[in-house]
DNA sequence: CATGAATGAGGGTTCATTCAT
DNA sequence: AATGAATGAACCCTCATTCAT
């Protein structure tokens, strides 16, 4: 199971396999659970050489939720293009977010599980990236209520709080769709596309929000 | 700040106490970071005593999410009448949601963080509690699109993904109302109602879901 | 070599034997040199209970230090009488510390070498104690002018000074008495009082200090 | 604070180099707790090249000892000039070794505090160079003897006794003397002259040693 | 001459858990 | 019904020391 005991390895390639073992271990065991033991001979080394890259479990634990959530943040800007309408653009990152915390399950336990349940400094790294997610999100619905011009009294609150409800929903389908076998991402995201886009009282009038690459595939 | 310390409870009372104290410091501590000696402290009785009665940590703590799990879905149940039209029902229910999770913010960490983060056995214990949830929410979609006798072709797995969807968007928003001062337990409440029944693009053109008793309030 | 292995011993029983295995663990290997599971070990007793019981390393190293500290001076407040005069009273405390420390030479180790070594908490504990010992013989000295009323002018300055020769004198040769096989704590204070009182030149012109009790023993 | 890193010396030099970064190391923090790397880093190279040079951390802490002791030792043979009088003599030794002290704080915490406390094969180092500094007062006190030719029964070990409580407040006064702002070497050179020469009983006859320059400066 | 990479061994500390009363 | 006394096991972290270049 363990990395294959390559020695010598320049201390750059040394600190990512480090990282990869460590998100693997919390991602698995949480944070308190895991041992820098376990880690240490998950990534083929010893433990003292943790601690001279790493210092310490809460900068190793720190350092994994930075580098996954700058990958996660990344993923989603990579998959929006900015040129499309408002819907078009939340059904890309929608899409891009789903792949991206299915193909990596362990990262997206940590940022969204492990970090949250430990408090500070871990918190406010991982609330960090969400504020950035949430901030976009925002910034979509405000556009889309300029396209529409029909409601200018939309709050500024009030946004807030819907921002925070369809980011709320993603991360919950990503679990959800993690553990529930045969959906997969695409699925997930017209799921989450349907239900904030058209709510639920037009779905029940028939009224769905239409994938824009329906006929295609 | 610990309970008085009386000698010779009867057992039922005792149990209570240890509980009391268990999710409070579950709840602040989280699972692995509280200590049985601190539990039992603020339970005002010695560690032997606990284990006589509650047997080991994980029992301790499945139990405590079992008390409080009921105690959530309880109120939830208490708080809708089924009489109603389904969009009320899902409204009284979000609100009953929203009050008990600000009120017992202990119980909800352990629901919501503790209990989902600290794996087997007790992801399985909550997630229990969380199908009951989702199905109570399925039913009320299901009714809504019978009424609307609209959309038979509404399939199982799109229900079971927008519930989901709903219950998680109303979970971070529990989270993010706790954290918020000034957004109230009604105030969550109608952000979700608009968000999942109307939808962005309704809410976009002017036509949000209208709290049933907005005149009068 | 350890303790017999009695168990079930009321706390204050077991603090002392904690204590007693400390002091000579510690005076024998030094503060960082000795560890925790030696300690523990010598005492009869398994690690964590020394923890419950003294909080930490450095916790249980003051506890050593203030309880040699009061066993040193109290072993010489009792042998000294102050009704007798000066150069007597100087004559039973010296014969009272030389004693002491060549019974406790694990205690005298901590006093005189590993709290002074080791920085703070650790020397100012030892340093009060040293502290009131200089003081008791600077008011020897003091009385011991005034007896004399010939040196008004003896400055404050030069009586701490001497002092802390006094007081560096008699803590090194009760290192050298301890070391020395045959120097007894009695013959170590005759030369310290010879030493003191008389001085190298008087000593040089026949004129030593002489016991009291030179004829009775 | 470090070294300045130059490259590609003669041993000889990073070798002194590695002996003052160590000297300063083991001074200011002891020799458990120095560590090798800080050592190295003060002394601005890797560690192995201190391994190369040194062998062990038992090894340097031992050179270190030995070049302190021989450049205090040097420091009072040089300031002694054997054809004066004994009590001169003496004078002139007890002003170097307080002034060589003073300038050598790390040196001498080495000499009079670690070596002693950290047992062999240290204590044995240092023991050596203290027996020399005895001896040389032992010599003095003996010559004095003659000199007075009152008291040809001086005893031996009587000798030993004096010279040892002599050297011992000497150390202590070192250590006072530096932990004393305002107490310069010679004034301690005095204090210590007075007191063991004259004695306290002269001394509060108002009979006290007078040093040889008292009316030049 | 000099070093980046790496580790075996051990130390302080904490915790869930049990025994004897 | 209740507790004071006690521990096995594990964890985080550090350090002196060595290879391979």
């Amino acid at each position: 199971m363990g990395a294959v005991k390559t020695k010598r390895m320049p201390r750059a390639v040394r600190e990512q396999q480090m990282l990869d073992a460590a998100v693997r271990t919390f991602g698995q065991r949480g944070y308190m659970a895991a041992s820098m033991d376990e880690i240490a001979e998950l990534a083929g080394v010893s433990k003292p050489l943790v601690y001279l890259y790493l210092n310490s479990k809460e900068d190793l634990f720190t350092a994994c939720i930075r580098r996954e959530a700058a990958a996660l943040t990344e993923a989603v800007r990579a998959g929006v293009d900015p040129g499309l309408p408002t819907d078009r653009q939340l059904w890309e990152g929608l899409r891009a977010f789903f792949t991206h915390t299915a193909r990596n399950p362990d990262g997206w336990s940590i940022l969204h599980l492990q970090a949250r349940t430990h408090g500070e400094p871990f918190a406010a790294e991982v609330a960090a990236m969400r504020a950035e997610i949430v901030a976009f999100v925002t910034q979509l619905i405000v556009a889309a209520a300029r396209e529409a011009h029909h409601d200018p009294d939309l709050a500024e609150s009030e946004v807030a709080g819907l921002a925070e409800a369809l980011v709320g929903a993603a991360e919950s389908l990503a679990a959800w769709a993690n553990a529930t076998p045969g959906v997969t991402a695409r699925q997930a995201a017209a799921t989450l596309m349907n239900f904030a886009w058209s709510g639920l009282g037009n779905l029940m009038d028939g009224r769905p929000w239409t994938p824009p690459d329906a006929l295609t595939r």
